[in-house]
DNA sequence: ATATATATAATCAAAAACAAACAAAAGAAA
DNA sequence: TTTCTTTTGTTTGTTTTTGATTATATATAT
């Protein structure tokens, strides 16, 4: 990538989300922190963000065009760590699926331009990638909901069955040990069952906040997952209890 | 090859993929590296592209800045009031199509909140509609074309199949009297075509540029269209001859 | 408030990209 | 043809970019 374009890049991001930290556009843009200072630097000359101590802010009103882009995401720190890990196993020539979720949508930002085509019922996660040349995009059909810029609905299911993927990444609300997997949102867990069934591998990406918890729809039994990345907050005991069940857990610890 | 075929070629280039390096360039050329930095400097003086460190940018596209939506396109003023006049088709508890047009997308912006289904195969048409409550948006799955943000492909033409819509407001590249209505783009081009088919019925929004030309797909014949919406600085010859063909034209003017 | 972690600024070295100068080659004009 | 101009490739030295390192400043937690 050109230096205009990362610039570019930055300025959109920073736009795009009202702030950003460095540490973000350093894994965005695979280049050290200390380039982006130095782009940042340059860029705060230009007039065209504002910096502060550990990344920028947006020079624009700090509405952000589209209410969906809530900040202050609950564990973001978590999620970004969980979505790195969950990078690394994917290669080249997989094929994924992505689901809505933020962690997922981290994964996407990350993801490096190499061939690989993902299946996505997210449009945040369709237009990161979209932006990438080398990932093929495929997206389901389906009712869009409006909040979560995502497609879900009979049609969003129907869609997904002529596909087959290698690897599944999706989250979910609450991870009970005997009731299983839930989620809050019946339709987006409809979604979810299905991408599990045309998986060969499905990865669970969950947060330490989620175990334990039961949330209102459950879409899938804890041996129908693979393995759970989560991060190293999670309650020893939890980790213990899903060691005796014999389910595979990585833990994404600090860089 | 001639310099001026050369610096086309470059300006070509580099309009198609957003940037290009210097090394790249010289690669296809066949020149070396420092005829490719005198040519961009060239370009870069004549505003054909923009310099930057290990290449060029493209000087198109590179402002989806603040007016996210005001771009430079082609007959925008036109495309506007095109919309317009389409919207005004538009009645409460309609199920209506809607392309990845530009057009689309300003009929989309000035949609009123009033009870309504709208299916689409565009991700800014989605987005856009996606703040207005009362409109359930519909998308198409697909292979997503990162050009235009749309979904197009076997998939998005076989998820329109459980659909029918009242009125499709459909775009092109070109109408010609007796080769029909033609499109640039063959996948968007088969969506276009399977969209017409479970309509009622089929308006066309197309500025006055569009007429007498034939692009490179042919999706649709004229009698297929149930009416064309087009602007005042349409060709009276064209419109005379629609007018002989039976075709129904609405003239979008001036507010 | 103090300690600890994190972010930054300053400096350096290596690699890549560049600019300038010059000579050879190609075209245009006499 | 010869002469003149333009273009191109080569060489050389310079600048820019980047990552690494170190020391300093700033935030966060206890």
């Amino acid at each position: 990538m050109l230096v205009a374009e990362r610039h570019e890049k930055i300025v959109r991001l920073v736009n795009e989300r009202g702030s950003i930290r460095v540490s973000e556009l350093s894994e965005i843009c695979n280049v050290t922190e200390e380039t982006i200072r130095r782009d940042l630097d340059r860029l705060e000359q230009a007039g065209r963000l504002l910096r502060s101590h550990g990344g920028a802010v947006s020079i624009l009103d700090q509405q952000p065009e589209v209410p969906y882009m809530e900040r202050e995401i609950t564990h973001m720190e978590e999620k970004k760590r969980i979505a790195q890990e969950a990078v690394k196993l994917i290669e080249a020539y997989d094929r994924i699926i992505l689901d809505a979720s933020t962690t997922a949508w981290y994964m996407a930002s990350i993801l490096p331009d190499i061939p690989l085509t993902v299946v996505t019922n997210s449009i945040k996660v369709a237009m990161e990638l979209s932006g990438k040349e080398k990932v093929e995009v495929i997206s389901t059909g389906g009712v869009l909901a409006p909040r979560s810029l995502s497609f879900v609905g009979p049609s969003a299911e129907r869609s997904l069955d002529p596909y087959h993927v290698g690897k599944a990444f999706l989250s979910c609300k609450g991870i009970h040990l005997d009731r299983g997997i839930s989620e809050s949102n019946e339709m987006q867990a409809l979604v979810k069952r299905k991408m599990i069934a045309i998986a060969d591998r499905t990865y669970l990406l969950a947060d330490y906040s989620k175990f334990g918890l039961q949330a209102f729809t459950y879409f899938a039994e804890l041996h129908q997952i693979d393995e759970i990345i989560t991060d190293d907050k999670i309650d020893p005991l939890h980790l213990q209890e899903l060691k005796e069940k014999a389910v595979k857990v990585t833990v994404a610890g600090r860089a």
